[in-house]
DNA sequence: TATTGTTATACTCTATAACTATA
DNA sequence: TATAGTTATAGAGTATAACAATA
């Protein structure tokens, strides 16, 4: 006699409460450097890829028109380049300058930095074993 | 010989990624309601709270004209209301309309939904052990 | 004088709509 | 005809600056 299995909805309270408290560490770091959320978002993916206008708006979800307001913003202050796609010639491909690279860098190490004080709440065995639930939960997960 | 225990870089890295996913999740969900992150916050903020515009723009890190503005808009629509404060004829209490809980009460039901997905690669075990690491990491969190 | 809040202004972020160029 | 991208426009979100009212 199996039930169909309840969410857990502690468990997802508690995964909200930790994004808004790690988002708006993120947010205020992203402010120290003049960037939005959408911006650490777009400079985030672009780290190991190199992505067609529309492939990038869809990993963000939004709409392409925003997403060319973004990456004109973004290429202005050397961050990103645009160069056409070689297979199709209304494509736009865009990717990381080294400036971009090296900001998407300090910007993780400020992030690990800004949660340090949060996780060092927790013991090294609860980190580790923190740690290891999250990455088994993100495993594979096309978000 | 104890050395300073290094940050968990990789725990923090997860933390990073989960609430990027999980704020893209609210967020979608939001613009179901044409709610931005930021009033999502202000709503949740006032759940269970009657606070002048200056500690509520203080709970977000936002100017206070930035707040006057996500107020204003939020009591157009009924989500809110503002009243004088009893002690200092200066301030301005801000608090939830019955409009603005029963929202708040459905954005939160919609928010466990969408994470049920996510949480469901985690087994009965995990899914347990993972809330009670998370809120003991939370408590008592001045965020 | 200092604090609380609003208004004025400017820029970023976002979507809807219209357009150009290529497939 | 459909798709990729940009430009035009409008509204929300944000900060800096200036202001009115109260402490």
């Amino acid at each position: 006699m199996s039930q169909t299995p309840l969410p857990n909805e502690q468990l997802a309270d508690a995964l909200m409460t930790t994004s808004f408290i790690t988002m708006a560490m993120i947010n205020r770091i992203g402010a120290e450097h003049d960037l939005s959320l959408s911006m650490i978002r777009v400079l985030g993916i672009l780290w190991d890829r190199r992505l067609r206008m529309t492939e990038l708006a869809g990993y963000l979800g939004l709409e392409k028109q925003t997403m060319s307001g973004l990456i004109a913003r973004a290429e202005k202050r050397g961050l990103v380049a645009r160069a056409p796609n070689a297979e199709d010639g209304r494509a736009t491909d865009v990717f990381l300058t080294d400036a971009g690279t090296e900001l998407v860098k300090r910007l993780q190490a400020q992030g690990q930095e800004a949660l340090t004080p949060l996780i060092g709440k927790l013991g090294e065995s609860d980190q580790q074993h923190l740690q290891e639930l999250l990455e088994r939960m993100l495993k594979d997960w096309k978000g």
